[in-house]
DNA sequence: TTTTGTAAGTAAGTGTTACTTACCAAATCG
DNA sequence: CGATTTGGTAAGTAACACTTACTTACAAAA
């Protein structure tokens, strides 16, 4: 039987939320369906009722938390002058986000990027949307002359989302706190003014 | 009964190359033990014999590429004379190694993060070691009056291998061909200029 | 020369796991 | 009302990672 996914039973919703706390403990793949069945009180079955496998039903997950990562980020781009200014609270925010959803970033840094599927799922176009939104403005302020004329904004970019990435990623890995003001402003120094003394 | 490791059996060799052509081929999940085996052609208990569990086999694949990796960069550093020029050789070599080996690649950056094992697995010390030269380097061009004074090492550290680990991605995901001569000039630029105008 | 120990390799399992099929009961709706 | 859809269950199944118990080869010690 097809779910046309139009309304959202209580059983998915518990599907979902039992997932997400078991994401916190452990990795994907030590996490059994039998156990997410469980501690949502559903039977295994439901689980293929409403998510085609174990992996849609991560990315689902993901795309769920997408939502607020997305929508706070464009907020606070609204309220900026310059485009290094944009990019300032891009990469704080996004550090923010990375932050405060630790589930959400073990699945976007850690988990999905293994398995093609995923490239292919509308959580990834979520990404790609973020990260167009950066080319964007990286363009404007190379035209605007607020950054240097002769930059790769590609490049630029992989900077910066690499950057943002590492940071995150012994926070995520081994639960280290950051402190996310001095790790943006100490990336947004490097970035725009260069190491170089 | 137990393997102590001080000789190399053709068994072990084969099974290791089959793994490491199916790694080629598809992500570490979608591997079977008795693919692998099938490929080295040997019994599945084999496997067993040489290595802890599958994720075993793939730390030790990971480390035998290390070592090229490891040396290659270090050789190269040696003949440079400024730290600035050091960290370029870093960039440049990094890129270059992933570029060269795959599968290394695929596994360092996509496959074993996502599982705390990895991270007391003898690969990851080697991961160590290849991160305190950076910071060595870093602190070293700090302290000459290379790099900017106010500069936190750590937050360069992870700009400069966020930046590398994030151009290699794409190369590796969907088999982009990479220009490591301006992906590396380019990410040396911004890091040690800056990318404002 | 026989004994002994062990490394290399095999064959045939076993328990779990992700996923499927068939069914049920209650809403929903023409 | 009766038909269809939705939310949910129960009992499977094939495939998988991993184990156990065994064989052969062969070198060093007795």
């Amino acid at each position: 039987m097809k779910h046309k996914g139009k309304t959202n039973p209580p059983g998915r919703i518990k599907i979902m939320r039992s997932f997400s706390a078991l994401m916190v403990q452990k990795d994907f793949h030590s996490i059994t369906t039998a156990q997410i069945a469980k501690n949502a009180q559903v039977t295994e079955g439901l689980i293929y009722k409403y998510f085609k496998d174990k992996k849609d039903l991560l990315y689902q997950v993901l795309n769920e938390h997408f939502f607020e990562f997305q929508a706070k980020i464009e907020n606070r781009i609204a309220n900026e002058k310059t485009y290094i200014e944009q990019l300032e609270v891009i990469i704080f925010s996004s550090l923010e986000s990375y932050a405060d959803n630790r589930i959400f970033s073990k699945i976007l840094l850690l988990e999905v990027r293994n398995s093609l599927e995923f490239f292919n799922s509308c959580a990834y176009e979520m990404v790609r949307k973020y990260s167009r939104t950066i080319l964007d403005i990286i363009e404007k302020g190379v035209e605007a002359g607020e950054l240097r004329p002769d930059l790769d904004p590609y490049i630029l970019r992989k900077v910066i989302l690499g950057a943002i990435e590492h940071a995150c990623l012994g926070e995520i890995i081994f639960g280290k706190e950051l402190d996310i003001d001095d790790v943006a402003t100490g990336i947004s120094e490097i970035v725009f003014n260069g190491a170089k003394a």
